[in-house]
RNA sequence: GCGUCUGUAGCUCAGUGGAUAGAGCAAUGCCCUCCGGAGGCAUGUGCGACGGUUCGACUCCGUUCAGACGCUCCA
């Protein structure tokens, strides 16, 4: 269905061309003056000069042929040349109830879906995760869910870190450790253990333990870049221990992502662009778009109009190794191979910005992808602690991902048993969903792009702009459905019936925008408009519970509109959470 | 040095070339024997600075100041 701008834009349109003017000015947008009228129409003063016309009168003269349109209680002309528009209490009503039967809500679907997929995550395997990867998994996951509710096919990839030099040095340490496992004997022909001779817990140790060694001891590091030589050549022991590494670790990373609410569809990752690059350098070379710089194999991707120097893509260090370039663009190879995307989107920090942009023009010269191929750098800020620095654990080292969630967990625990008495067990799992939401919702209210303050105060209240606060409106208005339904009601088949006071009418509006702010949200790529949406619909809830008494009204017909309105509130907030990668627990 | 991004209320953040720039937190004062007060109402303070474009600028364009970040063989 329409969404109510499109349905007003058509009147208005109208509007214009019968009064004789451009139908290109007749742009309807919400309000800014929510005191004066409920949408407006500015059209009449940008056509002012193009008609050597007062604003005004071109207003009033488009206003006239709006008077009988049944949408409209109200068509005000005022001052310089605006258009004020009230909707009549009818049409809102009307336009609630057919959204009311529609599963997505009045939102309409691609046309032509797109196959997208979305690079996110990016873990690496065998670290432990921290803070930095909350930012690309919970952004990550709600573009996805955005892009998704459109009606595309939208494939989330994780894109693990599983190729590089970290492997190395686990390979080393444990050679050190135990360097009797056949992994390290040469002539060893037979069949490696199907146990992997680590636990999760072992691995999440080796691994600083050998990077902060390989600092200090230069031939110890020799030993793990030449351990990682023999991995990416397919030395065929350390090719197991690989396998026994990827199987510990990826299991442990699902249990975390899960965790987060966080569901990939692809569990790919740079091991596996790998076989992809030789094909790729020899076409690279063959075809005229790399050369030879100091020794290392680059592609050029400078263009005319940077006022900027953009150094070349490297594809090839002078010993012949692949990079990170490499590997991005390999994936790329694999990605149009298996899938034919019609557009990547990346969440990854804004400082690989310069990286991607390097990497995007080199695919598209180079014809990796194709010319119409849309490539999307979606570049977030970091999380910094409320010094404005980035978050760090009290003694300022790295903060892990578990300990930050058990932190906001725990005191959402304290407070849930402060506030009610509730059996431990659902205080406890209660917590994790408000905890989660707190997080998300902290996360996504901020423009992903800006740096912003990650507060734990701050996001567990459950006062103001927060998950909590969401959570709580979702669950008071299930509590009042139940009583509902407890005393003999029925959900089904009520409709809302025309507002009669100001607080009703305020909260059909805010619901009633909900495709219009979701169209907004999915051109944009921005969740954090969804997230100013649903405070303000929690706000007008609240406000109209407030001034109405719903479950003791007398009218039976008005009471039943008002549950119906309730129903349709509450599955547009839990449709926009859900976007939002998170959940409305029963109770609080 | 070059480049990118960010500067909005005491703090954390919104803001679509349009009317009087908004929220929350914090502060102060009110409202409640209520379907969950974890609420509601009210009060005060602000667009880094200077120019320009425009009928009209927080928004677009310059200059400048401040901060963050990035600038071929780490990822």
């Amino acid at each position: 269905m329409k969404t109510l701008l499109e349905l007003i834009t058509i009147e208005m349109k109208d509007a214009f061309v019968k009064a004789g003017y451009d139908e290109e000015l007749a742009k309807v947008t919400l309000s800014n003056r929510p005191d004066l009228c409920e949408y407006q129409c500015n059209g009449a003063l940008a056509g002012a000069k193009k008609y050597h016309k007062a604003p005004f009168m071109i207003a009033e003269d488009v206003a006239a042929q709006l008077k009988d349109c049944p949408y409209f209680e109200m068509v005000d002309v005022v001052k310089p040349g605006f258009i004020n528009l009230k909707l009549s209490a009818g049409s809102v009503a009307d336009y609630l109830n057919d959204m009311a039967g529609e599963e997505k809500l009045g939102v309409e679907e691609e046309k032509a879906p797109k196959t997208v997929i979305i690079d996110y995550g990016g873990p690496n395997v065998a670290k432990p995760l921290h803070v930095g990867h909350l930012r690309s998994a919970i952004i990550g996951e709600s573009v996805k869910r955005i892009i998704r509710y459109k009606g595309n096919n939208v494939i989330g990839d994780i894109h693990l870190g599983d190729w590089g030099y970290q492997m190395g040095l686990i390979i080393t340490e444990l050679k050190k450790r135990q360097p009797d496992l056949p992994y390290f004997d040469e002539n060893f022909e037979g069949e490696y253990p199907e146990e992997a001779p680590f636990t999760i817990g072992e691995l999440e140790e080796i691994y600083p333990t050998a990077s902060a060694y390989a600092k200090e001891h230069e031939d110890y590091r020799e030993e793990a870049l030449h351990a990682t030589y023999l991995l990416q050549n397919g030395y065929r022991g350390y090719r197991a221990i690989w396998q026994h590494i990827m199987r510990v670790s990826v299991a442990d990373l699902k249990k975390n992502y899960e965790n987060l609410n966080v569901e990939f569809d692809l569990w790919k990752g740079e091991a596996d662009a790998q076989k992809y690059i030789p094909d790729m350098v020899q076409m690279l070379k063959d075809r005229g778009f790399a050369r030879y710089d100091e020794g290392a194999l680059v592609v050029d991707v400078q263009e005319e109009t940077d006022n900027k120097e953009v150094p070349p893509c490297m594809i090839l260090k002078s010993d012949g190794a692949a990079l990170y370039d490499t590997t991005d663009l390999a994936t790329l190879v694999q990605r149009e191979e298996d899938y034919h995307p019609d557009q990547v989107i990346y969440v990854v920090d804004k400082r690989q910005e310069l990286h991607f942009t390097q990497v995007f023009r080199c695919a598209k010269k180079t014809g990796i992808v194709r010319p119409e191929t849309e490539l999307s750098f979606l570049g977030f800020g970091t999380m910094n602690g409320k010094d404005g620095k980035p978050f760090k654990t009290r003694e300022g080292g790295v903060m892990r991902l578990e300990n930050l969630i058990r932190e906001i967990d725990e005191e959402m625990y304290k407070k849930i048993m402060d506030n009610r008495t509730v059996e431990q067990e659902e205080a406890e799992r209660t917590s994790q969903i408000v905890g989660l939401a707190a997080i998300k919702y902290g996360d996504l209210s901020n423009q992903a792009s800006k740096d912003y303050v990650f507060d734990v105060d701050r996001f567990t209240s459950f006062e103001g702009n927060t998950g909590p606060y969401i959570l709580y409106t979702i669950v008071r208005i299930k509590s009042i459905l139940n009583k509902y339904q407890e005393g003999g009601g029925s959900l089904e088949g009520l409709k809302v019936r025309p507002a009669e006071n100001e607080y009703e009418k305020a909260l059909m509006l805010q619901v009633l925008k909900f495709n219009d702010v979701f169209e907004a949200v999915y051109e944009e790529t921005a969740p954090h408009k969804l997230c100013a949406y649903i405070y303000e619909l929690a706000n007008e809830f609240n406000k109209f519970y407030h001034e109405t008494k719903i479950l003791s009204e007398e009218d039976e017909e008005k009471k039943s509109g008002y549950i119906a309105l309730l129903t349709l509130s509450k599955r547009v907030l839990e449709a926009c959470i859900d976007l939002l990668g998170f959940e409305a627990p029963e109770r609080m």
